[in-house]
RNA sequence: GGUGGAGUGGCCGAGAGGCGAGGCAACGGACUGCAAAUCCGUGUACACGGGUUCAAAUCCCGUCUCCACCUCCA
């Protein structure tokens, strides 16, 4: 069975019929860097991730997209607010996400386009939409560029909406619109705007409008037609119909597939700044680790609006123990293996159905358990093939641990040995005391190491410690 | 008003007509000096009211509640 996903357009699962067979082209809208990023922004990051190593593993080349909006409203007003230029203010928070993306194993795009990099393309992109009737120069001389949604019949294919039941935006600035429900392709500058916030064009000096720049970065990147356009539900309207609507119109066949992630919530309310109810992501990734929020965001499904509470995240944190838990047991052997990195049938088809993560999960806890019991029962063969079976299956979800995104900085990986060796002299004496039956003076020691964060236990094959979290 | 989505056991979270996904927590047991880990066992959950069916959490009708989008939003 091939790859099967859920198109936001059609509403239905239907098979991934790529347009370049063994290819795979994805556009996946960005972050406009005006903040730093929360839980929420990132499990779009780590959703479409999933799918990128998914489509990878099973054989498709991928070229994966995703823009940053380093231009718009909201970036110059809170710039202005924190007394910085507008574009120090972008670049601030494009780094924040970048090392958001990089605490939780999120590889990086194919291409990363910036909007202001792309202005020549969005100008050439307005042009040819002016020219075929679908858009035109405000008249008020504002400078602002409008698609005529009246000309583009098909507007409100992706989200089911008529244009007659749109309400009217109560648009305190119309200028110079024709109809309320136009939308803008270009803004003309503003008194008191920077000067360098704002490009020449042939209508006046302006700014790139929010949706065509996406337009533009993706047929320049991709080409006027690709495979799947990705980015969060609340894009589906207006951003994403207005992207169907202006690169249609300019006689591009655009995404063939859509697909949008659904909600981090909290207290069954969607996370956002307006409303004040956001978890940042260094806080989760410094309390808990970096896979385990990876975990938290790649385990339900990607169109389930997930749920964070107060033991949401530790819930996870759980989760992966009891995996790495059975990783480390089989590590512990030494054992010279096999290399079997063959996925179950199971998580196969969980994966090719939708990107089935929660079936796909529970097969992983499957293979865990039935290692686990392979390893009690000494069937040390079983029991490596069940560990190789989990890694590549991790692999897919980005939380192999041995995996160079999970790779420790330098200056911890050289001290390990130094650890490992002040820790085996402790448990030296800690095996000597429990051999005299001095329980106190053994218990002591496990005490001291557990004080320090490092976990003792004791296997038929002598202690193991380990460092908590 | 329009367009979508959702209500599942203590919690998270799948499933979408017929053997109780999976995890966390809890309880009992095995193992252990004690722990930890691991394994074994323990739950008659599907918002409410009707209906269809041999069989409904899943289909149909009605009701209630919640969320999102229609304005910047992952």
């Amino acid at each position: 069975m091939s790859f099967r996903l859920y198109d936001s357009a059609r509403r239905a699962v239907v098979d991934f019929q790529p347009l370049e067979p063994g290819k795979a082209s994805i556009y996946c809208c960005g972050a406009t860097v005006q903040s730093a990023p929360h839980l929420g922004h990132v499990r779009k990051e780590v959703n479409f991730d999933v799918l990128r190593r998914w489509l990878e593993a099973t054989g498709y080349q991928v070229t994966m997209v995703n823009n940053v909006t380093d231009i718009d409203d909201k970036i110059l007003a809170k710039s202005a607010e924190a007394g910085r230029p507008w574009w120090a203010h972008a670049y601030l928070f494009e780094n924040a996400f970048h090392e958001a993306f990089r605490a939780l194993g999120v590889r990086p795009p194919t291409y990363e386009p910036r909007a202001t990099g792309h202005i020549p393309e969005m100008i050439a992109l307005m042009q040819e939409l002016i020219d075929a009737g679908h858009a035109y120069a405000a008249t008020d001389g504002s400078g602002d560029v409008y698609f005529d949604v009246m000309s583009w019949p098909a507007y409100g294919e992706l989200s089911g909406m008529k244009v007659a039941d749109m309400e009217p935006a109560e648009d305190a600035d119309p200028r110079g619109k024709r109809d309320p429900r136009d939308f803008a392709l270009w803004k003309g500058a503003k008194p008191g705007e920077p000067e360098s916030a704002s490009w020449d064009t042939p209508w006046g000096r302006g700014r790139p409008g929010w949706h065509l720049e996406c337009s533009a970065m993706a047929g320049k990147y991709l080409g006027d037609a690709f495979d799947i356009h990705g980015g969060g539900i609340d894009l589906r309207f207006p951003h994403h119909e207005n992207e169907i609507a202006q690169s249609k119109a300019a006689g591009r066949g655009f995404a063939t597939y859509w697909m949008h992630n659904a909600w981090v919530t909290m207290a069954g309310e969607k996370m956002s700044k307006s409303l004040g109810n956001t978890a940042d992501v260094p806080t989760a990734v410094a309390t808990y680790g970096g896979r385990a929020v990876r975990l938290y965001l790649a385990g339900p499904h990607y169109r389930s609006a997930i749920e964070l509470s107060d033991t949401s995240l530790a819930e996870a944190a759980a989760q992966l123990a009891r995996i790495d838990g059975f990783l480390s047991r089989v590590k512990a052997l030494g054992a010279s293996w096999l290399v079997d990195t063959s996925l179950p049938a199971e998580f196969v088809s969980a994966m090719n159905d939708d990107l089935g993560t929660p079936a796909a999960l529970a097969t992983v806890f499957n293979t865990v358990k039935q290692g686990n019991i392979a390893l009690d029962a000494g069937d040390t063969e079983a029991a490596v093939t069940a560990y190789a079976q989990v890694l590549a299956m991790l692999d897919i979800f980005g939380l192999n641990p041995d995996a160079p995104e999970w790779a420790e900085t330098g200056s911890t990986q050289d001290l390990t040995p130094v650890v490992d060796g002040l820790v085996a002299a402790l448990l030296e004496q800690r095996g000597q005391a429990r051999e005299r039956k001095d329980w106190a003076a053994a218990d002591a020691i496990r005490d001291q190491l557990g004080a320090l964060g490092l976990s003792v236990t004791d296997t038929p094959d002598g202690p193991r410690w380990s460092i908590e979290k």
